[in-house]
DNA sequence: ACAGATCGACTACAAATGTAATCATAACAT
DNA sequence: ATGTTATGATTACATTTGTAGTCGATCTGT
């Protein structure tokens, strides 16, 4: 097997750093560290060690500039999520993704604009499906 | 604090014992087992373990009948699929279940069904919300 | 009544994960 | 030129997780 499939699992706190070098790539590690802490207070040492396991496991790559790293993602945030959440309602809603909205319906958590939306997304799909 | 909250993070091994006891409870380990090797290979002591962990957790809770233990699950499906996919949602997609739909849209993982299941949400949702 | 099967309790142990600290080195400030 | 600082590499270590094995007690078949 080629070396590019990204093996990845990426653990929670491995997602958090992706999550916001998605945001605006490529940075540094400082950078990371710095977005990163509006949210949370992680250590920097912390980051690092989460910037190089993401490394070795094939989800980012960097450049050298100078004595720093620029980092950047190798998979995109779109396919990981698609990704994700494919096994995610395949394990918790036997891959129906008809019973999670339900569950997000009953709670109050669904908006105007989320109703709008899959409102848009049902008429396109009907457009392609006929 | 009191003791009934159950705190758990549940593990991916965990939840596939999880979820096959609560496709039909209370139920001995051995029946648990049994609904599990249907699907994979798990080695009974594997199972128990994982049946400890999660009594532990405060995620199951037994009786005893005679010398085997009677599990049920402390916690409903619906409540935790619910948590779940709220907390799921708000991770990878700033909360909004759209952009969820649109992945498996435009991955062709939407069948009729679930258009039409999503269209009868969408209406009940709007009967409530006027 | 005794041997073997079975049950839950307890123990084991490597890998993954969260959360850093230390170390060598290179850049920077004075 | 030198002390200080910032960087990545390496090491550390407790906890969680996956995946069982062992042990003592009980049940079961004969």
């Amino acid at each position: 097997m080629s070396k590019d499939n990204p093996k990845a699992d990426i653990s929670n706190a491995e997602f958090e750093v992706l999550d916001v070098l998605w945001d605006d790539y490529p940075a540094t590690s400082s950078d990371i560290v710095e977005r990163l802490n509006r949210k949370k207070p992680w250590h920097d040492k912390t980051v690092k060690t989460l910037l190089s396991r993401l490394v070795k496991k094939g989800v980012l790559d960097f450049d050298k500039a100078q004595r720093q790293y620029l980092y950047r993602p190798l998979i995109a945030r779109e396919d990981y999520t698609k990704k994700e959440a494919t096994s995610f309602v395949s394990r918790l809603f036997k891959g129906k993704v008809a019973p999670l909205v339900a569950g997000f319906a009953n709670q109050n958590s669904l908006s105007q604009q989320d109703v709008d939306e899959l409102k848009a997304l049902i008429k396109q799909w009907e457009q392609n499906n006929d």
